[in-house]
DNA sequence: GCAACTGTAATCTATCAGTTGACAGTGTAA
DNA sequence: TTACACTGTCAACTGATAGATTACAGTTGC
């Protein structure tokens, strides 16, 4: 367990072991406390008062979970919306630190 | 202009002093670092390559603090779009426990 | 006056969250 | 085998909104 930081691909090491590897989605999150509430996604879907097909795209990661989202999944498992969208946001930081071009913008010092 | 859906505190009051205030939209921040760099708005607006009026909105807190912008920000001052998209999942998580009516969606146990 | 910055507002475009409907595959029980 | 329920995807559509552009009024300083 110490070193995990050596690994990269395997299943279940959290994500901060290792700072480049992609954050996971909190789909995946999700997925794993369906599965272990024993619900099945359509009626999940319609427990949340969305699609399934929507619930669906969340869950394979292809779709973020919007505030909206967030605040549903916050009532359903009993926490507050807040961790949601904090999952939702390292993943996007993740993605947007490798995406966006930010050659031409300066860095300023604070003073 | 008076009274937005939750009104900003201009000054003062550190955001988590009060758990049922609203927390501080990023714009403060940016806000408050630019006057200590001493940078005109529109000078740093064109150095992020966007509108004066898209950073004007951030700024005032009526336009969210995206994935692109956020990486913009964390170039310009030195640090990752991390902290950016963090506070602005805060901001989004505060108003959406708020503004979505979640009555309806059961809370399900987790064993 | 004139110039530069600020704060808003209107309009337009493009992207995207979310819905509905449809279809194929996979169990699983009758 | 048939039938049913769930799953994984797709296409088309709607609504909301991030962001650019243009424009205008109020600063502040030369």
């Amino acid at each position: 367990m110490a070193d995990d930081k050596t690994r990269r691909n395997t299943v279940d090491i959290p994500a901060k072991a290792d700072p480049n590897r992609c954050p996971s989605h909190p789909g995946e999150l999700i997925a794993d406390l369906l599965e272990d509430a024993g619900k099945s996604k359509m009626a999940v879907a319609e427990m949340l008062g969305i699609s399934r097909q929507q619930f669906h795209s969340v869950l394979a990661g292809r779709k973020p979970v919007t505030p909206d989202m967030a605040a549903r999944l916050g009532k359903l498992f009993g926490n507050g919306p807040g961790l949601w969208l904090r999952m939702q946001a390292n993943f996007d930081a993740w993605h947007a630190a490798r995406e966006v071009d930010v050659s031409a913008i300066p860095t300023i010092k604070a003073a």
